[in-house]
DNA sequence: GAAATTACTCAAAGCGCTTTGAATTTTTGC
DNA sequence: GCAAAAATTCAAAGCGCTTTGAGTAATTTC
């Protein structure tokens, strides 16, 4: 059914339901409702192409899908990907999913913009020196960044406080006596991961105590990453007595490596994680519960949508800036440290 | 840049610009050469609204998010998309993610169609008696379910053999002696779930041993969830000697009621879990390592988006059905049953 | 009661592309 | 060298919607 036929049906001009629909003032009440009714018996709804070609707005905004696999579309993926779509459907907006063509991200974007079928563009992961960002906003194509870049062009970005977090974790497992604390965290060039390590250093340097090179780590996120660097730093000597891990699967292989040492996790072994919030990982409910530094990534995303939103209806983006902060969560799996019982 | 000042740029008219694009064949190889480099130079890629207006597809597929948390949009989910995302990638097409306005997904569906923004639709997720089946096939919409359902109307589907896995799984415990054999699988009415309930059931009548419906737990997926169901089971006397898990998430959670209650993994109590393949969390880097049934969700995610590429070029449906066979991968945490040292 | 408002409604012109059917140029056959 | 065939190119008509600028009917004002 198109907007022809629904007019006809009612002896209306195609104008007037038009505007009926898209809630115009100059329309009867009566006729609006008529129209409405209508509509709705018929199941007719615009053509979203014809629709958009004409408004010149599509409707949708765009998020790039690393081609690359475990990268970045993990289970932080899905959880941001929801708040996303969460928040885009009070606004009528859908989310684009764009595979990236032969790895060439830059291409990929371009593509995306080029072809109109996105009024916005959400970048996720940067790192410090974002060539896409620097592109996007060269292009004068509206985006929100998922983090932050060194980039000094002008844009709209929301990040968590990843220094921090990774500050705030140190310093208290530092305060507890620990003297050998390592961190597990993301790759290195990401901007989160850099931010992290300098969180994790200041804390060390702030006390005047050393930082040791092989106890920072950057990897993959995943369950066996956790496991083997976590056994390998525990192989040193001294070894560690507290692990930070950048992620709740790294640290459930950390949960693990530490106990086929056969140490106690939250005595002889700390560990504090930083939880993004997955509806199906919690991080209370381990045994022990771990402590986490929390921030939902969830709550990010769909923040992030409303941001997009904004940049859309034309606010400036250099207002468009958040830090969230990150909240430190106690529990069980972090305590003074305690010599192993042998 | 549009179509006609890239015509006017070359001294062609918009016609033979068109048509050099899109690979037609009365086009001079020459001019064709020309026009290409040209838009390269300019950036010049078609308004995709338009075009689509003009050619009346989409080049988009579309699937629904489920507002509901944690329901469907899980790990399983991200790793899914991702493979459809791959898959499409090679079709130039994108994937949109539209999200259920108001919890009512029948009209979300019939919005994303009659708005004409996608050319099919994946449905995942079946009920045994999908009514969003049932309304696609009636409204004559292309799409493939991932799942099977029991409506007759035809349709595409692609499902993995879910009670074959989890007859083989529960067969295999059987064989190795126990006798007390409870599974923790999705929510019920699914289809899938009840699929592997059925294996589950038809296992163990096979033996001639009765069914314990205490032993049946239908719950979401999680790791909370699968710690509880998990010492409820086992505070039973007798317990289950082995338990089946309908994800790798819920498994995480019963190796930890396992190891609370003080039993051995894989000693005294088994554990067989169904792996849908994860990057980050890897069944045979687990310890004790998971006997799993494993079956790729990725890799059905990328056969379905080309199923349904197959049913958008016109093969009728009737023919694309797939039953993906699982396999039962045996590690560690499966054993004879011992019992307890006390 | 005529003029000025106000409240609706309408026909038609785009939005940027594809594609038809016709026109033009080039090539071929004899 | 000329007609016929083949190879190119073109102008114009949609695709289904929004929106402008104009028109008509209903209401108010003087």
């Amino acid at each position: 059914m198109k907007l022809k036929e629904l007019a006809d049906q009612l002896g209306l001009s195609q104008t007037t339901v038009s505007r009926a629909l898209n809630g115009y003032p100059e329309v009867n009440k009566a006729t609006r409702e008529r129209v409405s009714e209508a509509a709705l018996k018929f199941g007719y709804s615009a053509n979203a192409n014809a629709r958009r070609l004409a408004i010149g707005r599509i409707g949708a905004i765009g998020i790039l899908m690393p081609r690359d696999r475990s990268e970045r579309f993990g289970p932080h993926t899905s959880e941001f990907f929801s708040g996303l779509a969460e928040q885009l459907s009070l606004h009528e907006m859908d989310l684009l999913m764009s595979p990236s063509i032969n790895n060439d991200e830059l291409a990929a974007y371009r593509r995306l913009i080029s072809s109109k079928r996105v009024d916005g563009i959400i970048v996720t992961g940067p790192t410090l020196m974002d060539e896409r960002v620097a592109m996007l906003t060269e292009a004068k194509f509206p985006f929100v960044l998922h983090g932050r870049t060194n980039i000094a062009a002008p844009h709209a970005w929301l990040d968590i406080d990843n220094a921090g977090a990774f500050r705030q974790a140190t310093s208290h497992l530092l305060d507890l006596g620990h003297r050998h604390v390592a961190m597990i965290d993301g790759l290195k060039g990401h901007t989160f991961s850099e931010h992290r390590e300098m969180g994790y250093r200041e804390a060390l340097v702030e006390r005047g105590l050393p930082v040791d090179p092989r106890f920072i780590v950057h990897e993959r996120f995943s369950d066996e990453t956790g496991f083997h660097e976590a056994q390998r730093l525990l192989s040193y000597a001294p070894h560690p007595t507290a692990i930070l891990a950048g992620s709740m699967m790294t640290a459930l292989g950390v949960f693990r490596a530490i106990r086929s040492k056969g140490y106690e996790l939250g005595k002889e072994v700390s560990v504090i994680a930083h939880d993004d919030v997955f509806p199906y990982l919690n991080a209370s409910n381990m045994v022990p519960a771990m402590t986490t530094t929390r921030s939902s990534i969830r709550s990010a995303g769909s923040r992030i949508a409303e941001l997009l939103v904004r940049v859309l209806d034309g606010e400036p983006v250099e207002n468009i800036h958040e830090i969230w902060p990150v909240e430190l969560v106690l529990r069980q799996s972090s305590g003074p440290p305690i010599a192993p019982r042998r």
